[in-house]
Order: structure tokens, then C-alpha cells, then sequence
DNA sequence: CGATTCCATGGAATCGATTCCATGAGCGTA
DNA sequence: TACGCTCATGGAATCGATTCCATGGAATCG
């Protein structure tokens, strides 16, 4: 093949790879003539050295893995978007693992990801314990949790705080009239799921609304159990006049069952969805979301990595959550007919 | 470090670091015994071969480059994943590069995958011509396009036959008693813009409704420009009374603009977008789109790199697109008003 | 029974860059 | 003039795995 190695620059520039090396990596013991007879055989050459032999010795890769849940979680996207470009402005490359909420395809990844000696991993832990996590941090590979943390693992994270946001979203929609909140709860393996769940039953407790266990609904945050959750609720004889769904992905199915259920979103019941997605404001009507700032997230999430690299110990960040009100939630509250009145 | 080499594990297993490897690597050359007490040693020190090493020698990294436009495009995510999930069922392991609808960005993903010595890239090339897309070809790289191709450059690829389903689009407009039908067109620079382009003009002229050069306005595949096109084309005083948007995303904001001007989408104006994305039929109404399947172009993708890998030389794969039928696009066509004598 | 093949194994070269160490030229100062 | 210092440079070791090649013992065949 045509491989093109550094001796071939070396030899071409009359230098030795010693020479040619220092030249490469911007070593200052090298003078003005080598450098530019380098510079100029690696062009006429096309040299691209080997990163694999690089990396081999000098111990670095200048690579970041990033492993997430699921990158068709608009969340996610965006989140792999935001680390990256980061990481690029540092000079780092890197490289998107895909969980698909499975946690022996996140072990694969993971060995994929020290295998390939990354200088760091950006990772949001897809369950409970995990084998795998454990070896990154038994062999000192800087890591850094992100939206998710593992309860009984200590290492530096960007979080949210979420709060504040089902805070206001509960007193919203307690001042609107509803006293029934449905909430479609995330996995209580995850940690998100949990901290959320634990969040409503508290504003719940704190607004002295109903606290009906048969009112949560523990989904997957996935769009099926969504749907899933809104038929579930609306069977109830004593149905909620609102509801919240843990994540994005579990609004949209909902949205989806109450149309097809044939009821008026924000007239029939109110619906507040955690995450902001681009397009829920087009929505008719417009969602009612409680935010976070995945460009924050994702920001934050490389800089203390970076820091990790460096050897320092950062803090973990944890990150406010607001309640964006818009027409999904707007109406005063009146009582939603079981679907079985209305259509089916 | 604790970095455990393949000698530790030879030294423990009482074996050379050639049958260590040979058991590693699954080479039939080894005895029952020399498996049994390498696999144990293995488990013992945890260890993790080193993939830098193991490349350098052996020329195959078990990776594939996918480079595309912009992970945030839901389009672009659909095909990450199901590229991801179909390489790993073959072994490998995918690197995700996001050009960001920027050719520099791609160039300097493209020279780390090389760099990386990956064993194969699949790319949804930017815009024209592309030095580092050359280099691929100059050192036989295995190289696949997928979704877009670039006009000079021969190179299987797995891409959209658009033409069907506009003009089954087109008909179907015309049926409804459309005759001015405008079209938000993506950039031209881009093989998919192009061809959508000239699948439109020949639909419509076949059907002869109106050619007017004005019904065009070309878009750059981003949001914000199908806001503009919505904005222009209804400015006109011979306003189209349907569009077709050639992306979801600009198709997304011109959603987002008909809702500004509080046109009723379906009933004021009809509108159809190519790519079908899973949320389009929650809006209200829901959207009329083109369709064309991501989980086969994806699948059919790393198929065909697979084969390039292997040294075989497939044919270039052209799928399918076909128009469906929702509500925005089903109402018959009536004069639509200009934004300026509504609101604003 | 001797010759030949087969096969598991270890030693050593190798992949391509980086980096330690030694060298020698150039220069300033005593 | 001689000594010490800086600094660019080349030779060679190194990173950790794979693989070529040689070897010796066991199995097979005439």
C-alpha cells in the first residue's frame, strides 16, 4: 500500500525521524531550516501520521469517548452535539458510543472505549451497578457523569437540578385548579428517574394535593410507555385533569394517546412535559416544558473532564431547572371524561 | 500505571506472549490446556489488549468512520443509530463525525479517521468538491456515500430515488386543485438539493401546473430558512396555495412561520415535507410527508462498506421514496390570503 | 522401525511514531 | 586558547501486540 511513514518525510527533508518528529509535534528544539524542509515533505508526501503508533507511545489520543442512552433522544443529540463541539475547540476528537438503553451494550462500549485508550470518558450510566464502570475507575481513566449519576459511585458530574422546575410546574398547575396530577415517572433504576419521582411527591406533599398512589404511572422513558401511561391514568374512575411526564420521550406518546383518545391537550387536560424540545412549541397546543440547558450540560460536562485529565478533582455542577408555561397548561382545570365516554 | 500487557498474562499463564496472543486472537494453533489457563489469567488481571498495539501490527482497527451533517437532524440520527447497531452486530465498532453542515469540519473528521486508520467510512458528503474525500480515494480507503453523493466522484453510495414520491406529491396537489405550488429547495451545492430540485420541475411540468421561477426559494436545509421561504413565497401577489418543503427541518420552521401568521395549515395552505420524522403526525394537523426508510439506507450502508472491505466492488444502491397522505395536505385548495391583510 | 508430516510453542522481528541519551558544532567568557 | 554552556541533531530503545520462522515432540505412514 501506499502507506506514507515519517521515515519517508525524514528521508525526503535529508533529516532523521527524531528530527522529523520533533518538527511534527511543535517541539521547540528545532530549527528554522528543518521545519520548513519538514513541513514541505509532508505536504508533497501527504503525510498523516499514524495515530495508533502515536498514541502507542506517547500514551495519548487526544480522544474523548461519549457514551449516552440513546442519540435518537432529542436530548442526546443535542447533548453529543454540544460535547463535541467543546471538545473540538480543545483539540480533541470524539467518539459517540450508543447505549440504546441496554446495559451489556454500554459494557461493550465502555471495554471498546479503554481499549482504545481514550484520555476520558463523558458517560450517562444506563442503570444500576455496572461492572464495567467500576474497571474505568479501578484503572484511573478520567470519567465524568452527565444528566445520570450512579448512586454509590463517586466522580465528578453535571447534573439538574429538577426541583425548582416540578416545583413551579406543581404550584402552576395547583393554581389553575387542578388538584389530581398525573405523573408518568422515569425508571426508578436511573437516577433521573428517581430524583424527579421524588421531586413531585414532594411539591405534592408541599401544595397539599393529591398524593393518590394510583395517580404515578413508572414508565421507561420511552414514547410507548408514555401511551401507555395516559391510557392507564384516564381509566381511572377518578381520573387526573393533569398531567407530567418525566422526559420527552414519554410527552410525545403521550400527546399521541390523548389525540387518538379524541382530547383537547390544555382544554381536557393539561400536559407538562421535563425537557424542551425545539418543535414542542409548535405543537397545537404549545407545550408547557420544564428546561435545562443541555449546551450548559454539555459545556460543563467536557470542561470537567478536561480538568480531571489535568489531574485536578473538580466539583460536581449541578444545574437549575424553569418551568416554561405555554398553552398545554394554561386552562383552569375541570374534570377529564374516561376515555371510554368519549371514543373506543 | 496499572496497564497489564500481554506478557503479564503469558508470564501468570506460564505461557509466551506469541500463544497468549494466539488465544487471544482465536487462533486454532493452541492447545486446550494453553486456552484454559490464558482465559484465566486474563480474568485474573482484568485484561484489556491494547487496541493502538494490536492495529499498528495488524493494519485492522475493527472500526468504521460514519461522518454526517449534523446529529441534531433527527434524519442524521435515525441513520447513526441503525449504522451503529448494524456494525456492531458485524464486529465493529462505529466513530461518529459531525460535520455541522461545515466542509472544514468534515475535513478535519475526515483526516482523524484516517489517522485513525479506520477500517472503512461511510460519509453524507458536504457540499462540493472536497480535498480530503480525495485523499480517501488516493489511498484506497473503503469509502461509502450514504443519503448524498458528490457529482465527479465514483463511489458506491445508498441514496433516494426522490422522484416517485414527488411526484406523487405533485399529483396529488394538483388533484386537490392546486395549481401554484411552491417549493423551499435545499442548497444546491448538495446532490440530494439538486435532485429533489429537478424531481420537482419535471413533476411539474409533466403535470402542467405553474413553472413560475418565483414559487422556488432555495434553502440551506436549516429551519430558519424554511421560516424565510414560508415568509417569501407568501409575500408574493400570486401566493402559492401549497408547498412542498425539501427537508423536515426547513419544513419545521415553516410550520413554525404558518403558525406566526396564523394561517391554518391544510385548510389556508397545504404543506408537504420530505423525510418522515416519527413526531410529524402529532401536529395538528398532521403532516403530509415523503418517506423514504433510514433503517434500510443505514443497513444497506454498512453492507456495502463491508463488501468494500472484503475487496468486492458493489453496485450503488437507490431506494425508494413514496408519498403519505395526512391531513395538512388533504383540504381542497382555496386562494390563500398574504400575511400582511391577516396580522401582522 | 525409520522417515515424514503435523502441530503447539517460543524467540525475535515488526508495525510507526516518540523520546531518551549522546554527540558535536557554535559561541561566549575567563 | 581553553573551558563550559546551549542547542539542534541522529541513533537506538521503546510502547504492546501480532506474526514469521525455527524447533522439537508426537503422530502417521510405508
Amino acid at each position: 500500500m501506499s502507506t506514507v511513514t515519517i521515515k519517508d518525510v525524514a528521508a525526503l527533508a535529508g533529516v532523521s525521524p527524531a528530527t522529523a518528529s520533533r518538527v511534527l509535534s511543535g517541539n521547540p528544539a528545532t530549527s528554522p531550516q528543518a521545519r520548513e524542509r519538514v513541513a514541505a515533505a509532508v505536504k508533497q508526501l501527504e503525510f498523516q501520521p499514524n495515530a495508533q503508533a502515536r498514541s502507542l507511545r506517547s500514551t495519548r489520543t487526544d480522544s474523548i469517548g461519549l457514551l449516552v442512552s440513546d442519540v435518537r433522544n432529542p436530548f442526546f443529540a443535542d447533548l453529543a452535539h454540544t460535547v463535541e463541539q467543546s471538545a473540538l475547540a480543545a483539540g480533541y476528537v470524539t467518539l459517540l458510543g450508543n447505549a440504546n438503553e441496554r446495559t451489556d451494550q454500554q459494557d461493550r462500549y465502555l471495554n471498546s472505549l479503554i481499549s482504545r485508550r481514550v484520555d476520558g470518558i463523558i458517560v450517562a450510566p444506563q442503570g444500576g451497578d455496572s461492572a464495567s464502570i467500576r474497571a474505568l475507575i479501578k484503572r484511573r481513566i478520567p470519567t465524568i457523569f452527565v444528566d445520570r449519576v450512579i448512586a454509590d459511585i463517586d466522580l465528578p458530574s453535571v447534573t439538574t437540578n429538577s426541583d425548582t422546575g416540578i416545583r413551579q410546574a406543581v404550584a402552576h398547575l395547583a393554581e389553575r385548579g387542578h388538584t389530581r396530577i398525573g405523573y408518568i415517572a422515569g425508571p426508578q433504576s436511573i437516577s433521573t428517574g428517581r430524583e424527579r419521582y421524588s421531586a413531585f411527591t414532594r411539591a405534592i406533599a408541599a401544595t397539599g394535593l393529591s398524593a393518590d398512589p394510583a395517580l404515578i404511572y413508572v414508565g421507561d422513558f420511552q414514547a410507548a410507555s408514555g401511551s401507555a401511561a395516559v391510557h392507564a391514568l384516564l381509566s381511572l374512575t377518578d381520573a387526573p385533569t393533569a398531567i407530567i411526564a418525566a422526559d420527552s420521550l414519554m410527552a410525545v406518546g403521550a400527546v399521541a394517546m390523548l389525540q387518538r383518545l379524541d382530547l383537547r391537550i390544555g382544554e381536557d387536560i393539561a400536559l407538562v412535559a421535563f425537557d424542551d424540545i425545539e418543535w414542542f412549541s409548535l405543537l397545537t397546543p404549545a407545550l408547557s416544558v420544564i428546561t435545562h440547558s443541555v449546551e450548559d450540560m454539555g459545556r460543563i460536562a467536557v470542561q470537567l473532564l478536561l480538568q480531571v485529565i489535568d489531574g485536578q478533582h473538580p466539583q460536581s455542577v449541578v444545574l437549575p431547572s424553569e418551568l416554561i408555561i405555554r398553552a398545554s397548561s394554561a386552562g383552569a382545570a375541570h374534570a377529564t371524561l374516561p376515555p371510554s365516554s368519549r371514543k373506543n
